[in-house]
DNA sequence: ACTGAAATCGCGTCAAC
DNA sequence: GTTGACGCGATTTCAGT
């Protein structure tokens, strides 16, 4: 999918549209000291190997209602450990549920997730998450405050 | 800065934004069912209002050869509440540190972090997080897999 | 006031050098 | 790797409701 090695120009566009995914060709061309169509090739390079895998609008969550943001981590029973991927798509299918990740550590599954408020948090983690059978532990981190929002990847 | 409620076709463009933050304005315009002007001027809005707080491209990190992300739990020692405040800053200034959540439980922190390899991960927590003064407890959580890649704030 | 039609201008994109 | 050309899309203006 990728492994050809990325020169310097090549991160300096990633930097530029990790910070300002809509940025013009000829603006971003521009900034890299590049011709147009030099630095719509490259671009154009990076989304095809897969290197560039989309652009996404940043939303604030509060506008749409959602208030609470809480990391959770997720333990399976040991009888259940032959359904995990049926479990994994069971906690993959709640929409307030953004990422999923496997962890090494004290527990099974981390997953960010958002609610409207506490009170539909903890719907969410009673009602839901704790009702798929097999899992066995479910903790949640409630985020207080954002200290640093989710910033771009370092290029280095 | 913000307040006034969304209606339907609001919450559609913000919907595909997420998903597609380079879509033309024009087929925008026609996937939610308006004239061109007619969602510029609501695109625009949200910008304005701070509902959509910018676009971004995704970048795969592996391309960028940083193979290991990892949650990392920090506590501060008592002794060092009064410096909280330069204590984040100097977690913030970090930039394999993706984001810093304050949050509810047993950490004070919750950061998202990536490196190289481990081994480079190793020496960002021992060599640079544990090295700040007041930072008491690091433990880190290392991502084995993406179970859920990030997905959009669910608009309901 | 709010909408959409039209008009302009600049950009994306391709082809040829 | 650059220049030039073409067509489309972004953005504004304006007239009609």
């Amino acid at each position: 999918m990728e492994s050809a090695k990325l020169d310097a120009i090549d991160c300096k566009i990633l930097e530029v549209l990790q910070r300002d995914g809509r940025i013009s060709n000829v603006d971003l061309a521009a900034e890299v000291q590049l011709s147009a169509p030099q630095c719509f090739r490259r671009v154009r390079a990076l989304e095809e190997r897969g290197v560039v895998r989309g652009y996404r609008a940043l939303v604030q969550p509060a506008a749409l209602d959602l208030g609470v943001t809480a990391f959770v981590s997720v333990n399976i029973a040991a009888e259940a450990f032959e359904r995990v991927r049926d479990i994994e798509g069971l906690l993959r299918d709640q929409p307030e549920v953004l990422e999923i990740h496997t962890v090494s550590g004290d527990c099974d599954y981390l997953l960010k997730v958002v609610a409207r408020d506490l009170r539909s948090l903890s719907q969410l983690l009673t009602d839901r998450l704790m009702q798929i059978k097999g899992v066995a532990d479910v903790r949640s981190m409630v985020c207080l405050e954002e200290v640093k929002a989710p910033a771009a990847l370092p290029v280095r």
